[in-house]
DNA sequence: ATGGTGGTTCAACCA
C-alpha cells in the first residue's frame, strides 16, 4: 500500500500534473497541501474519475488540504484539535483500509512561521505543540497511523544543500527543530530518513534564483509513522522528477510503501 | 542578493 504527500501549491494550476502523477505513481492514498481552493472549487469529479475518493478541507485563497484514497475514507476530521478558534485549513484526518487493517492518515500543512519577529512564528510553535498533543493521543490508540505533509521544518543540516542560508529562517530555528524532535521522541519514525539516511534528499526547491538548476533544495515534506505503521514499512521515496515539469509545484511528492 | 519567482485574487498576501 502506497501512501504519498504532496504540496501542490494551487490545485487549479496543478490539476493536469496531479492527474498525470496519479496515473504514473498509482498511490493508494494521497495527502495534498496548499490546494488554495474552497471545497466547492476543488476538482472532485476529475479526481473521482481517476479512481479516487476525496475528502477536502478548503479555504479561500490560501492553505487548504485534501485526502485522496482508492478505498473509502472514513471518520474524517477537519482541523487540528486543540484550538477551535484557529480558522486556517491546515489539517485533515481519516481512516483507510490497508488490506484487512485500518490505518489512520493525518494530512498536514504546518505553518511556515516566517518572518521571525512577527506573530507567525509563535503561531507555528503553538501549532506544533497541538500536533504533538494530538500525536500523543493517536499513539495511545495503538492503531497504526501516519502524519504526512508539509512540515515546514528542516530537521538537520544534512536536509539542506546550504544549511547556513537557513539560519535566520523559521524552518530551521532551534525551536522548530526541537518541536520536530519531540514528535520523534513519541516513537514516530521519519520514513525517508530511516530508508535513506544520506544527505542530498530534498523535497522543495524555491522558484527563485535557479534553486532547482543548482539543486539548492531542502527536505521539509515528511511522513511520520507510528510504531505499528513502522512495522509495516517496506520502502520510501521522493518523486523529484516532477520538479522538472513545466509549471511545477515548488514541492515534489514523497511516499512510503507499507506491507498489505 | 532588503532581490529573486509563482499562485490566488484582483493590490495584497503568502510562500
Amino acid at each position: 500500500m502506497k501512501i504519498a504527500t504532496w504540496n501542490i501549491n494551487g490545485v487549479k494550476a496543478r490539476i493536469e500534473g496531479l492527474l498525470t502523477w496519479l496515473a504514473e505513481s498509482k498511490p493508494d492514498v494521497v495527502c495534498l497541501q496548499e490546494i488554495k481552493s474552497v471545497d466547492e472549487g476543488f476538482p472532485t469529479e476529475a479526481i473521482e474519475a481517476a479512481g479516487y475518493n476525496v475528502a477536502v478541507h478548503g479555504q479561500k485563497g490560501f492553505n487548504g488540504v485534501a485526502l485522496l484514497a482508492k478505498s473509502r475514507i472514513e471518520d474524517v476530521v477537519r482541523g487540528l484539535p486543540g484550538d477551535p478558534g484557529d480558522e486556517q485549513a491546515r489539517y485533515i484526518e481519516g481512516s483507510v483500509m490497508a488490506g484487512s487493517r485500518s490505518v489512520r492518515i493525518g494530512g498536514l500543512y504546518l505553518p511556515n512561521g516566517n518572518p521571525l519577529g512577527t506573530e507567525k512564528f509563535p503561531y507555528k510553535l503553538a501549532w506544533m505543540a497541538r500536533l504533538e498533543a494530538h500525536a500523543r493521543a493517536l499513539t495511545a490508540t495503538e492503531q497504526p497511523f501516519i502524519l504526512a505533509g508539509d512540515y515546514n521544518v528542516i530537521p538537520e543540516r544534512a536536509d539542506a544543500k546550504i544549511p547556513d542560508a537557513w539560519n535566520s529562517d523559521a524552518l530551521f530555528q532551534p525551536e522548530s527543530r526541537a518541536a520536530w524532535r519531540r514528535l520523534l521522541a513519541l516513537g514516530l519514525t521519519d520514513a525517508i530518513r530511516s530508508c535513506d539516511p544520506g544527505p542530498g534528499v530534498y523535497t522543495f526547491w524555491d522558484y527563485q534564483a535557479g534553486a532547482w538548476q543548482k539543486d539548492n533544495g531542502i527536505r521539509i515534506d515528511h511522513l511520520l509513522l507510528s510504531p505499528q505503521a513502522t512495522d509495516l514499512l517496506q520502502s520510501a521515496g521522493v518523486d523529484r522528477y516532477t520538479r522538472s515539469w513545466e509549471k511545477p509545484s515548488d514541492h515534489v511528492p514523497v511516499w512510503v510503501e507499507l506491507a498489505a
